[in-house]
DNA sequence: ATCAGTTGTTAAACTAGTTTAACCTGATTT
DNA sequence: AAATCAGGTTAAACTAGTTTAACAACTGAT
């Protein structure tokens, strides 16, 4: 059973309510500038080389951000679901290619805005900026965590620790792609889980 | 010969002032919470395990982040040179034990704020938060580069690509501590470099 | 019911990178 | 001038993870 319910604008608030406080206006002025959008399962946000327009807040669905290389292998950087914010940042903020594709892996919904509209609600709403700032700041501390732990830990423990940090994730998404977000093959994978199971 | 000269903190205003525009009571302001410190080579500016209290502009010199895993192997998460920042960013902002030590490669000469400072700054000066946030923002894409680019390249290319990225770096820092930047054993940059050397 | 597409498993041959250990060079100390 | 030390190289045996290929299980569509 696929999720096609009617989410709606308010977890973007009480999301934002964690780290900053809006005046009832501010309120207003960001939501007015919010785009709700449906896609469906297999729809792409973002293709590689085209520009990101959008910054994504995810109300439902599941979505998957990936490259493909030259032969054709698709290698996925991350996993976005309810309550994450997903784009090409790189490609967002310098208006360059994007690196990245975005696709849904369930029929999503997203809020989204504009590079010119982030700029705007940054002038307008200090709040904002900080509180993006601190979205930002925890996004990369967790990014360095994931370069240190690709070094430090087997694929094995990679696994563990996914599972553990993102049952969710692992729940809702096929074992390949968890392999490919892991850096790993697939046969890998079924290897390392054989083994688990097998204590 | 190491680099002892005076450098004065001109350097961190013209580095702002790429980003945003400060005035000259703002620039005052901020001048007066700056601590500049000088470091010996070999000096820990942080130890893994401690709170990180700093935030720190290099001013001159260079230095390793590292961490040693449980038997006692070191291995670098980044380097640090002349206008570049360097703290345990999840420790500081979070008041957690930090995972990582901080260490001189060089005399240096850093200018470091506190946490509190840092917040002060934030609310005072909305244009340091947005100088902070872009330079994060910064951060987190070169982090997330850095993550896809482990798994797409080999250790040759990732050699190569490193050398072309920081040539200064890899010119001022042992081939060692390249070899653990890459995620790779000294022995095994070393025989990548025999086979570049020979073509 | 069946056909085709998608996901997951197993196993054998292979390769990128590690481990261990010995050795070389140049700089600094004694 | 000898001794030590930090940085770098080489080579052989090894291991974590890949590749290729075949097959099993499940899904949805006709």
């Amino acid at each position: 059973m696929e999720n096609t319910s009617t989410s709606d604008k308010r977890l973007l608030f009480t999301y934002i309510d964690r780290y900053v406080t809006l005046t009832t206006e501010e309120e207003l002025f960001l939501k007015e500038r919010l785009r709700s959008r449906r896609y469906l399962k297999g729809q792409y946000v973002l293709q590689q080389g085209d520009i990101c327009h959008y910054e994504s807040f995810v109300l439902s669905g599941c979505l998957k951000v990936f490259y493909s290389d030259s032969s054709g292998g698709e290698h996925v950087v991350m996993f976005a679901v309810e309550e994450w914010w997903v784009s090409d940042m790189g490609s967002f903020v310098n208006h360059t290619p994007a690196d990245y594709n975005i696709q849904c892996l369930e029929n999503c919904e997203l809020l989204q805005f504009t590079h010119s509209t982030l700029e705007e609600l940054y002038t307008k709403i200090p709040a904002l900026e900080r509180f993006f700032r601190i979205i930002i700041q925890n996004a990369f501390v967790a990014a360095q965590k994931r370069i240190v732990n690709n070094h430090r830990l087997t694929a094995r423990d990679r696994y563990i620790s996914f599972i553990d940090q993102y049952p969710d994730i692992a729940q809702r998404v096929p074992q390949y792609l968890i392999a490919s977000y892991l850096g790993i093959t697939k046969e890998f994978l079924s290897k390392i889980r054989a083994q688990i199971n097998q204590g």
